[in-house]
DNA sequence: AAGAGACCCAACCGCGCGTGT
DNA sequence: GACACGCGCGGTTGGGTCTCT
């Protein structure tokens, strides 16, 4: 059976949108508002599919977008929140107005991540990284790097807490080297080198969610859609 | 100056969910 | 209940730009 293509390919432009498709597809949501975006293309007179028109609203040509970079508030903000709601996007961009779900999880992968490591914290799990682990962690933030470098074994710290077991669930901050082990980077933070420097970050985000460490999610105070 | 590698982000893809028939 | 459809979400990728050697 399976799902019907949201639009005929062969006729659709694909990759980035020029001026004046962009134009087009503003002046046409101003005049007839957002909505039924399968059909909003044609209505439009452009040749995108859908869900690329949608896209490119909602990402780029929105009038209510921030622009720019993301303050320290918006950082922390961004961090408690994924520690509340996970990966998440689209409901951690609802409380942060003028950023788009696309924008914060690129920021998210290209620098919140990396900067939760260099604080000696796990960015998916908000538990501070064992030290013998930590101390095996690199940051590289080439994700394609390490995605095709065949990582598949676990490697393990002392309490098998912590494992790489598919690349789904390798940080695209961690780096392999070729004999299979990992290094520190000194890039950022200078390294993180004892367990006295990780755990006052562990208690930082503790007080900043307000919710028991670790975070058991239970019901959550902010309504989700 | 030039090439290589790292970084960043816009855009694409596939899937799940909600709704209508 | 089964199916079709449209929308929205999260993961991933392509390629432009920046930085380093």
């Amino acid at each position: 059976m399976g799902r019907s293509p949201c639009c005929e390919k062969e006729h659709t432009n694909k990759g980035a949108w020029t001026k004046e498709e962009d134009e087009q597809l503003i002046n046409y949501i101003k005049l007839h508002g957002e909505g039924c975006w399968r059909s909003l293309p044609k209505a439009a007179g452009l040749l995108r599919c859908g869900k690329s028109c949608r896209l490119r609203w909602i990402n780029y040509l929105r009038p209510d977008l921030k622009r720019g970079n993301f303050t320290d508030e918006e950082d922390e903000l961004i961090i408690n929140l994924h520690g509340l709601l996970g990966n998440k996007w689209s409901l951690i961009a609802a409380r942060l107005p003028g950023r788009t779900d696309n924008e914060i999880k690129n920021y998210w992968n290209t620098h919140i991540k990396r900067k939760l490591y260099s604080r000696g914290i796990d960015p998916q799990t908000h538990r501070p990284l064992n030290s013998s682990l930590s101390s095996t962690v690199t940051t590289c933030t080439k994700s394609k790097t390490l995605l095709s470098s065949n990582v598949n074994s676990s490697f393990s710290n002392t309490n098998n807490e912590l494992r790489l077991e598919s690349k789904q669930s390798v940080s695209p901050l961690m780096k392999v080297n070729g004999a299979g082990s990992t290094q520190e980077s000194n890039s950022s933070s200078g390294g993180v080198s004892s367990d006295d420097q990780v755990f006052p970050q562990r208690l930082n985000l503790e007080l900043s969610i307000g919710l028991p460490f670790p975070y058991q999610p239970q019901v959550s105070p902010i309504n989700l859609k």
